[in-house]
DNA sequence: TCAAAAGTGTTAGATTTACACCCATGA
DNA sequence: TCATGGGTGTAAATCTAACACTTTTGA
């Protein structure tokens, strides 16, 4: 009989809060909660700890069960612990969240799982406290996103500064001066112009860039 | 038999980095472990969530139990979850960060708990992840002070410029421009001035100020 | 030919930083 | 009388924010 067995044990889960951007709009993976307590309920994707793996580890295994993904960029948001929390049983549970690329996302598994897309000052009523992770989220991705050059896992290798402008905008949910922008990205020399046009988003077409790990290791002067 | 009896459950714990300011210095209550495993060991403060209340409670729980203090300003730092963090059992820890007045703490209930205030930058080993949890918790402490006027719950109620210029230079380690720093407090309206003077710093004695948190709420504008 | 997105510099204003001396007092 | 900490303003430099027109091309 050890110390420790005079106390209570729980159940200890994880909730991923997965960000994409598409159409110039940040989106989160919401789906329908497959079982009881609150089924048909609006939720995001979680699951348990297992005895024998780390959070971090449960919610890198949740993250790939869902998207087929490995290696997503994932940070915990915090421990959500409220002895209500979940109607069925006492749960506590770690949000996380993880940025990805939609086009990354094979459909099929997205619709096996039968979860979507939804914007994020879209998003309805979520099971539990799922919102207020939702809400923690953002501020702390946010946040990042202002001292590290995350949004590129938002994107696709290649990218135009449009994209990336629209990224920052949908983000933080203000508009940039365009010429204030492209100011800023040129002074970063680990965001590389190519040779190649996209011609997607406009007649004349627009350099593609991309970001270049290694010379950001180097120099890590980020600040947008 | 629900959903959820399919998974294991863990033992569930709180750790609390306790920051204090005394003689120019930020210091963290530290003590030896009472308990194997890692009895003797230096060591955060900590104990197990009960199952019928809120890590938060939990938290503020094992504060009181500590220091006899309520209504600490606490903050959760996050969660700590590799499997044999604690070499005994698994256990899944939420770290806390808390401010308190040095003052304020009876110093027959800080013996009686064997714990000290230690100086952040002489921290020795500690055990399991809890150096982890301090580097983390200061982090996240530091960046609210930059942007929320908590400092005023690390000194007495009343205060010279100089204290408050002094520990703004202990959280972030770096010294300050005694003008420029006095200059933005001038610009808070809720940092006032009393007509008291602290002579026990000086021969010539310092006014006393102290922090209105009715005229904060009033007009936040709060940036150092 | 025209609509739609790409691309490009300059300037005023605001903010930040650097800096040095006099004052009041108790020992 | 002097050592110690308290208190005060200005100017240069940097950073931020505002702003408008030309280019290219497919429909």
């Amino acid at each position: 009989m050890t110390y420790y067995s005079q106390h209570a044990k729980v159940w200890v889960s994880v909730d991923c809060i997965i960000f994409g951007f598409d159409e110039g709009k940040l989106k989160v993976l919401i789906g329908r909660r497959q079982m009881d307590p609150g089924r048909g309920e609006w939720s995001l994707y979680g699951g348990f700890v297992a005895a024998e793996e780390s959070i971090d580890e449960a919610a890198s295994r949740t993250l790939f069960e869902l998207t087929g993904l490995n290696n997503l960029y994932m940070r915990q948001v915090g421990a959500f612990g409220s002895v209500d929390r979940d109607p069925g049983e006492r749960v506590i549970s770690i949000a996380y969240y993880a940025l990805i690329n939609v086009k990354d996302y094979d459909e099929r598994l997205r619709m096996k799982h039968n979860v979507e897309w939804m914007n994020i000052d879209e998003l309805p009523k979520l099971y539990s406290d799922h919102n207020e992770m939702v809400r923690k989220a953002l501020k702390l991705m946010r946040q990042k996103l202002r001292t590290e050059p995350i949004g590129f896992r938002l994107l696709p290798d290649l990218f135009t500064l449009t994209q990336l402008q629209k990224l920052y905008e949908a983000v933080n949910g203000e508009e940039l001066d365009k010429r204030n922008f492209r100011k800023r990205i040129k002074e970063m020399d680990f965001i590389e112009k190519t040779e190649l046009i996209d011609k997607s988003g406009s007649k004349r077409g627009a350099f593609l860039y991309r970001f270049n790990r290694r010379a950001y290791n180097e120099d890590p002067n980020f600040k947008l």
